[in-house]
DNA sequence: TTGTTCATGTAACTCGTTACATGATTCG
DNA sequence: CGAATCATGTAACGAGTTACATGAACAA
């Protein structure tokens, strides 16, 4: 299984809703997982059926009722045994990577301008993590909150996104500025 | 569709088997797509079908006969609408990450053996890679080579993999370190 | 009044992974 | 003599995506 751990993972920092899942598994959790609304409630069904989870209802007025998930000890073992089991290398499986790959006969101005269109949402990334990170680590600096914060597990994966975003944006830039400079030399006659 | 394009971004590189593509994607093609060789003779199979890629039969005495593919005009033109369509970003999806996300929770000895062999991983791909560019680049220098190099397509996206693994080696002998240091000094208790 | 947020799902489909199958040759 | 390399696939299953469905409250 796969989205399972990640779920469980996400529900360690306290009770949550669908929704709110859907939001963060939305945005990548991080930028190591992504996952749609429909996938998360089939897989919170499914947890709560293998009582991994348990989920209570809240009744609401002003908006829809919820139900909020917490992890079972069952849950935690899942986790545990998961963790222990090995963990093949991933990849990045990215469009936007292949077109670049076929850059040699594709139109560049196109890929290009995809190319700044990603930096800039690189950009966007990285504020919202350089955001997170900060309000996770609160007053404390980074060492001391990595030496002595109660839960790190949230803010290493973070640091991770925001390493792999700034990678993002710089190759971007880069690759389209090569493109751009090729385009005007026109190389190829 | 999905892999498809990334077999026919390959196939620009000249005639490939199938046999030959495998090795290709079993190693990440540069660390931006995976695929396995049953994946790859299904994808062959229908983009033959297709008309988007052409094969001949090679007969060999020492060893099996194969068959080489080649990009069609049509294969051609299929790619050119993908370049132009439009591509969603991408996460990275890394089992690693949920366990280090779930470091709180679990067993960390175990995790940290993990990422140090992973970093490992890591190290050996960056190697790989850099042989790579050496080889695609041959006696310009990079710059040079980016300016004037006739196919830099898969220059460029293997620039990006050896800059993913050297963030994900970094982050790992990083991570280790920070859980390693917590478990000495005992934090929880 | 149009769009966004909150809140939850079902159904059909495509894509990726695991397991299985075959068989000769060459390297250590 | 066992393992890896070359070379190609089928079948079943698990995971992810797309499309569809509902419905109230609130902000622009």
């Amino acid at each position: 299984m796969a989205l399972r751990h990640a779920v469980l993972a996400a529900l360690l920092d306290g009770e949550h809703s669908g929704y709110q899942l859907a939001k963060a598994f939305d945005v990548g959790m991080a930028n190591f997982w992504h996952a749609l609304p429909q996938q998360l409630y089939a897989e919170l069904a499914k947890l709560e059926r293998d009582g991994l989870i348990t989920g209570r209802e809240v009744v609401q007025e002003a908006r829809p009722n919820k139900r909020l998930f917490t992890v079972t000890d069952a849950g935690l073992d899942e986790l545990r045994r998961f963790a222990a089991g090995q963990s093949k290398p991933s990849s990045v499986r990215d469009d936007l990577m292949v077109k670049v790959a076929a850059a040699d006969a594709v139109d560049t101005a196109e890929l290009v301008g995809q190319l700044e269109e990603r930096a800039a949402i690189a950009e966007a990334k990285i504020d919202l993590f350089d955001g997170l990170l900060r309000r996770m680590r609160g007053d404390a600096d980074e060492a001391e909150f990595l030496a002595r914060g109660r839960r790190i597990g949230p803010y290493l994966t973070c640091l991770r996104g925001r390493a792999f975003e700034r990678e993002n944006r710089d190759w971007c830039t880069r690759t389209a500025a090569v493109l751009r400079a090729r385009a005007g030399a026109d190389v190829r006659r």
